[in-house]
DNA sequence: ACCATTTTTTTCGATTATCAAATTAAATGA
DNA sequence: TCATTTAATTTGATAATCGAAAAAAATGGT
C-alpha cells in the first residue's frame, strides 16, 4: 500500500491514514481493530481515532459476536469492523454492442439490483448515448425500487480508447465519431458524480476491490470479449499512460506485416484472436457453408475439424506469445485471465499456457502465476461501479 | 540522508518533506525557496525549515548573486540553492566484457575522475568479481587521489537478470554461475555502502537525475550494445517486476518460432538485432568471406550492399515492431534510445521511428516523444554513482 | 537621503496527525 | 473473587506543517 500519493494537490493529511485504515478494512472484510494497527502499522491510537470518524460518518460499523475465533482464550474479545453496505449506493454500467447492462452494488460490493436495457444498434451518436445511459438507469432505479437521487456514483465502462482522466473518448466501437468529451455531456446530464474508463481497467479494479487481486498491489488482467484488451495495476494503482490510453494488449504486434487488423494496421494480435479475425479465416479457408456464428466454428474444432482446429490453433499460439511479452515487460506476480465469453476456451487452455511459460524469460524463481477467472456479464459493470467508488 | 524505504516500516515523517525539496533543487540544478514552495506545494515556511536542515547538514549549499534574472525589479533578491557537490563522493562502476569501468562523481553528478580497468576474460566466478570490483575501486581512487573511505556510496551495473532490491544476480553474462549472492558477498568485501542493478535501469536512473528525463516522472529508456536492454520508470521509480527481472526487452518475441536466441527461446527481439545474430546471418548468408566484424558489415551497408542491407533492414524492422509494442503498452511520455554504440545507426534511423510510429495505436493526440541521446562509455557508469547516491 | 513599494525569507503561534505509555474494558481461569 | 490476558481507549507529548505577521533586502520616486 502506498503511504504517501504525492499528487500535485494537497491531499488532507488525514485523508491519508484514513484511506489507508479504509482499504485495510475493505480488503478483510472483516477485521479488528488491532489488526489494522498490525496491518498498516498505524498505532492502535490512532487506529481508534481514525476508526471513530469512520463510524461516526456511517462508512463502517461494528460486528458485535466475533465469538468463534479459533485460538483466542482471554482477553478482552476484539470487535471486528466492516464496511457497511448501506452507506453508498453505486451504479456500474457496461455498454457492448447489443445491449446496456447496469448493476446496482452496496458500499461492500454486494448486488442490490440488475438491469438490461437492449440497444437498436451497436453504434450511436453521442447525444444518442447520454440519453441511453440516462434511461437506462432510470430503468435500474425503477427495477430495484431505488431513486436516482439515492445512488453516490455512477461508473460507465465502454470499449475502445479512454482516457479515464479526462472522461474522454478517443475512440470507442459504440461511437460513430471519435475524439468526443463525453464525460462533459454525461456529467450535466446526470444529478450524480460519473466515472468512465476502459473495459479491461474496470475488470482489474473490479479484480482489485472484490476479486482475485485483493491482496496483490501488481498485476494484470488480460479480457477477452470481442477484442482484446488489459487493465496494469502498478503499485495498488490502475496504470493508464501519458495519454491516458496504454495497455493496449490487442494492438501489440505478434507478426510483422502480418494480418489487416480492423484499426487499419498490420500484425496485430486482435487480428489473430478477435471473434472476427477468427470468422474471416474460417471463410476464407473455405469452408462448405459461410460461417458466422463462433460457437459452430469452435465445436466443428471440438469435433476434431482439422480446419477448425487449426484455426484456433494458431490464434492461441499467437495468444501466448503475446501475453509471454506482456509477462517478459512487466514480471507481474499475478496475471488474471478474466473475460465473460469463455465457453471459448481456446485461449486459456493448459496448451496455451504452457506455451507462455516457455516463452518466459527463464530464472530460478517461481513464474508469475496465472490465474482464470470466467464471470459473467454483470461483473463488468461491477468493474465500473468498483471505479465509481473511488470518487465517493 | 537515508532515501531507503524497505518495507510499509515508519517512514519519519519529515524524511518525505525533506526528500522532496531536495529532489526539487536536484532537478533545477539552482532554485529559490520561493520557486520550491510553488514546484512541491509545500508552504515556505516549511521550505525555509527544511532548507535550514540540509544546509547545516551540508547537502546544499546557497548561490549568492542571483542577480541576472530577467524581469526582477524589486523586492527583495532570491537567493538560489544548489546541491553541494563536495557533500558525498560515489563511484559508479560497470562491467562489461572487456573492462570495468570506474568513475567517481560529486554529489552534483560532476565527473570527479575515471578509470578502466582491463578484464582478463569477459567471464568470470563470483569471487574473482569481488576481487575485481575491490582492486578496481582502489585503482580509481588512487588514480583520483582520494581514499577508499571518502566514498560514500558504491553502484555497480551488471548486464543480466539483476533483482536490485536483494543485490541478487539471477543470471548475467560476466558471471559463470547462475543464482550469486552478489550483494552479500560484496558488502562483506567493500567498507561502503553498495547498490547493483541492471544495467538499462541504471542508464534510466542517470536519465532522471542527471539527463533528459529530468522533469518526466513516467518514461521508457531502450538500451542498445551488445543486447538490448529496457529501463521502465513509473510514478519516479524504477520498475521492477516481482522478481526483479522485468523490463526484459530484449526477449520479447517478434516472431512466433523464429531465430534461435542465446536465451535458449525462439522468436526473441535480441535474436534479430545483437551484434551475434547481425554475424550470425551474414555467414549464413554466404558471404565470401567469414565476417566477425560487425562495423565492416556496417560499411558494406553504408556502402550498398544488397545482401549487408537486408539484414540491418531486417533488424530495423524487428526493432520497430518491438518497440511500437512496449509504447503501445506503456503509452509512456518519452521514449530514450540510449546507447554507447551508436556508431551504428541502422535502429536509430528515421525509417525505422516512422516505422514504429506507423504501428502505434493512433488517436488524436501527440506521439510519444522518440529522443535519441547518444552518450559515452562513462555515463553508463555514471547511472550506476546515480543509483549509489539514493541510498546516501 | 528618505520613504513607499515590492518581493523573498523568516519567525511565531496554532493546528493537527501521530505515537508511546498509561489506563480502562471485557473476557477467562483458578 | 481476583489475577491474568488481550483489546481498545485515553492522555500527554512530539513534531510536521501551515497561515499570518514580521523582517529583510532590494528598487524607484520624490
Amino acid at each position: 500500500m502506498a503511504v504517501i500519493q504525492r499528487t500535485s494537490q494537497g491531499i488532507d493529511q488525514r485523508e491519508i491514514g484514513r484511506q489507508q485504515v479504509f482499504e485495510a478494512i475493505r480488503k478483510s472484510g472483516r477485521i479488528a481493530r488491532i489488526d489494522i494497527a498490525r496491518e498498516t502499522q498505524v498505532s492502535p491510537a490512532t487506529v481508534t481515532a481514525i476508526t471513530a470518524e469512520l463510524l461516526t460518518a456511517g462508512l463502517i460499523e461494528e460486528i458485535l459476536p466475533d465469538s468463534d475465533r479459533p485460538g483466542a482464550k482471554r482477553g478482552r474479545p476484539r470487535v471486528a469492523l466492516k464496511v457497511r453496505g448501506d452507506a453508498h449506493l453505486i451504479a456500474g454500467m457496461k455498454i457492448s454492442d447489443r445491449s446496456a447492462t447496469v448493476i446496482l452494488v452496496d458500499f461492500e460490493g454486494n448486488t442490490v439490483g440488475e438491469y438490461d436495457h437492449e440497444l437498436p444498434g451497436p453504434v450511436m451518436s453521442p447525444e444518442e448515448m447520454v440519453s441511453l445511459v440516462r434511461r437506462a438507469l432510470d430503468g435500474a432505479c425503477r427495477a430495484a425500487g431505488r431513486r436516482l437521487a439515492d445512488i453516490s456514483g455512477v461508473g460507465l465502462g465502454l470499449a475502445g480508447l479512454i482516457d479515464a482522466a479526462r472522461n474522454f473518448v478517443h475512440w470507442s466501437p459504440s461511437l460513430d465519431q471519435r475524439n468526443v468529451e463525453l464525460g462533459l455531456m454525461l456529467s450535466d446530464a446526470l444529478p450524480v458524480p460519473f466515472f468512465m474508463d476502459n473495459d479491461a481497467n474496470l475488470v482489474a479494479k473490479a479484480e482489485q476491490l472484490f476479486g482475485q487481486a485483493r491482496n496483490v498491489s501488481d498485476f494484470i488482467v488480460i479480457t477477452i470479449e470481442q477484442g482484446v484488451g488489459m487493465g496494469i495495476v502498478i503499485d495498488d494503482k490502475i496504470y493508464r499512460g501519458e495519454r491516458g490510453c496504454g495497455a493496449e494488449f490487442g494492438h501489440t504486434k505478434v507478426q510483422l506485416d502480418g494480418a489487416l487488423c480492423r484499426c487499419g494496421q498490420r500484425g496485430c494480435l486482435e487480428a489473430y484472436v478477435g471473434d472476427y479475425a477468427l470468422l474471416r479465416e474460417a471463410n476464407i479457408r473455405g469452408s462448405a457453408q459461410p460461417e458466422d456464428d463462433l460457437s459452430a466454428l469452435h465445436a466443428r474444432a471440438k469435433a476434431g475439424d482439422a480446419m477448425a482446429r487449426s484455426i484456433f490453433d494458431r490464434a492461441g499460439r499467437m495468444f501466448a506469445m503475446g501475453l509471454a511479452n506482456v509477462i517478459n515487460i512487466f514480471d507481474p506476480s499475478l496475471v488474471i485471465l478474466s473475460g465473460e465469453q469463455m465457453t471459448f476456451d481456446f485461449l486459456y487452455s493448459e496448451e496455451v499456457l504452457n506455451r507462455v511459460k516457455a516463452s518466459v524469460v527463464q530464472v530460478d524463481a517461481p513464474l508469475p502465476e496465472i490465474r482464470v477467472h470466467k464471470w459473467g456479464d454483470l461483473m463488468w459493470a461491477k468493474g465500473a461501479a468498483a471505479c465509481g467508488m473511488e470518487g465517493v
